[in-house]
DNA sequence: GTTCATTGTACATTGTACTTATACAATAGA
DNA sequence: TCTATTGTATAAGTACAATGTACAATGAAC
């Protein structure tokens, strides 16, 4: 099983899925070459439909991550970064501030939370 | 006006509002006693049906930051933070995860990325 | 080269969630 | 007491998510 999805969540599966493995493939913990599960297979895994799955494949796929070819499966692509557009930048900021306050509202001690951002850079620079 | 909203956006116009109006609670840009404008006004503003406003409003009642009373509109609450589940943390790992490997596939540099992080955390800590 | 199981694709259907429309209930202030 | 202003409740329209089902493509076995 290479990923988790959780059915109480409020985001679609699809994206679910999509946000999951979306890491992996920027971290290289998927590599250009690697095969994904078949979508029956994977969808059997979660409990899902495996069109479902299909529908995060081909978000992955039009984002140049997954090369889809039916009898063949999921391959992981060799992919260039893009050229990041203007507004990128701050849709992040902004995001990051959403999602700080949100698990500040939550409870976690703003120390904590700050740990864990410094943590965070730190594997953005190796 | 108080906040925008992106119709363009995937998620949804109440979430958008309770999540723009969040880390203005949380980082105090909003005080108890302050006064929310009411439903159609921040309504008609954002060019979207009072109701939607009103659910909004209704989710930030729920988690303790607003006092919803007809006639008199929306308060801000004084509001404890309340204690921490378990989950909360290791959630707040993922998404940020997740956010980062969105924002690196799409062409920002993690230098850039990092300094943000840092940014923020230095922020929490003042 | 043919056959067939395996894989992704296409599309209709069903359920769920978002937004709106409309009517209602409460209440501060004149 | 009356009334305008405010939030509330509920139903309907619409769009989206997830599924069910049939199909198309193709690598492997022979």
């Amino acid at each position: 099983m290479i990923l988790q999805i959780n059915v109480d969540s409020e985001a679609p599966v699809y994206r679910q899925i999509v946000d999951a493995l979306r890491p992996k493939l920027v971290e290289g913990e998927l590599l250009p070459g690697d095969l994904l599960p078949p979508v029956r297979q994977l969808a059997a895994d979660l409990g899902v439909h495996f069109n479902t799955v299909a529908e995060a494949y081909r978000i992955l796929a039009e984002e140049g991550w997954l090369d889809l070819r039916r009898r063949r499966g999921a391959v992981v692509l060799e992919r260039k970064m893009p050229r990041a557009d203007r507004a990128a930048a701050g849709n992040f900021a902004r995001r990051l501030r959403e999602i700080i306050a949100e698990v500040q509202a939550g409870g976690i001690p703003a120390a904590a939370i700050a740990r864990e951002l410094r943590q965070l850079a730190e594997g953005l620079e190796q």
